[in-house]
DNA sequence: CCTACTTTGTGCATCGGTTCACAAAGGGAT
DNA sequence: ATCCCTTTGTGAACCGATGCACAAAGTAGG
């Protein structure tokens, strides 16, 4: 149930949510430059959205502005901040060591927001031993023990295709419950458990679809039936 | 003529576009396994979506199916294999051969799907010159000249965001139209361009997000679902 | 205190996308 | 040919997200 006068409504919507982080970095971009307050309509713009939905946005985390004046920097990244939850910090672990999850685990820009990568796996003996980034790289069968040990509560997923699935169900099986997955797969798991998906070749093909009709443009009909 | 014979609206939505590759690839599987033909049920299934969106995505494309029957795997991969313009062949070019664009570059997942790297740029004197995926890396000043030459049509730009607004000025004034950006930053460009981002760190502070929640214990709205 | 100006926060109309549910269309059996 | 069974294609209701436009709320200056 759900009681009427919630002040901070926690339904946010999954649509805002995904914004946040992009208001986030143009924040943090803006307190570096010194700048100590902002109107929607600049932060708008170096978040390259629209500034009524921003400030609609902004509104589901409270009323964080100054009418006339509009929003506090350092406050307002805080706010941001803690509604995503990255006051925290969070153990990651990557799975597969290929060339993807060495990109990931030297990627500059989990660290600075909060995530930190405990733990690298794969299941290439001539891999495991490794370091990278400043890590051990474990083996897939310490999987279990170390994402316990460690406490990691979101997992990486940068294994081949027809390993995905199988790794997915034994970290699901430890209590996971967020998971970010590379490989071009369709992952089941319980809904109690989130995932989200980049797919590489996906954003290509959209970008053709697009291409194509560009330079298909006015000359459509041709291959018309 | 018009009127009905309007039978392939042009007007795919655009949520039904991203669509279109995760069916594409569930399709391929089956294919390899010698499936024939498929329900929109089963297919729905396979791609993890809904099956009346399934049935209605593939309406904007036409009347494919066999009341009764289903789809015929082979003639559905081609028809929106050809829709997505996955019947040609796509040059893509990468910018920035860090961790990231050397991942890219030997990423199976392009080549399998009509995309072709057909050249990687870096401005660092140490990785010019070096083979990388079969492929000689490129100095950026030779950006415009390579582009031209090779017909390159999609770029994805994998380097610092310091540099990528850069780039990506230099690449739209050869007129490339269609660009991939891994860098976390939000780029500026005339709406003749399409850009498609990819930001590793939103999608952590989005399950972050959600993770929170479900840790966060007795506050949380209680989400019975 | 009052007036002029700025900018937030939001009600409302709208739009695109999702889902339901069913008529229409085809196959197969008799 | 007729009946029954399966599955598509789609009308229509629904739902969430977007963007306009403005009242409310604040600042600044006299």
């Amino acid at each position: 149930m759900k009681s009427p006068s919630q002040s901070r409504d926690r339904g946010i919507p999954e649509a805002t949510v995904a914004r946040l982080p992009l208001y986030l970095r143009a924040l943090h971009g803006m307190a570096e430059r010194g700048v100590a307050t902002v109107s929607s309509e600049d932060l708008a713009v170096a978040a390259g959205v629209n500034s009524a939905k921003l400030r609609k946005d902004l509104s589901h985390l409270g009323s964080y502005g100054t009418r006339g004046v509009g929003y506090e920097v350092e406050y307002l990244v805080y706010q941001i901040s803690r509604e995503l939850g990255l006051t925290q910090d969070w153990a990651v672990a990557i799975v597969g060591v290929g060339n993807l999850g060495r990109a990931l685990a030297n990627y500059g820009g989990f660290v600075s927001r909060g995530f930190r990568v405990a733990a690298l796996f794969d299941a290439d003996p001539e891999v495991v031993g490794d370091t990278i980034a400043g890590l051990n790289v474990e083996h897939i069968d310490e999987l279990e023990a170390v994402i316990k040990r460690r406490g990691v509560s979101i997992v990486v997923l940068a294994t081949p295709a027809a390993a995905a699935q199988e790794v997915c169900d034994r970290v699901v099986a430890v209590g996971v419950t967020s998971i970010l997955n590379f490989a071009p797969v369709v992952l089941t798991v319980p809904d109690t458990v989130d995932v989200r998906k980049v797919d590489l070749s996906i954003e290509l093909q959209i970008l053709a679809f697009h291409e194509q009709r560009k330079a298909g443009g006015p000359l459509m009909a041709v291959d018309g039936q």
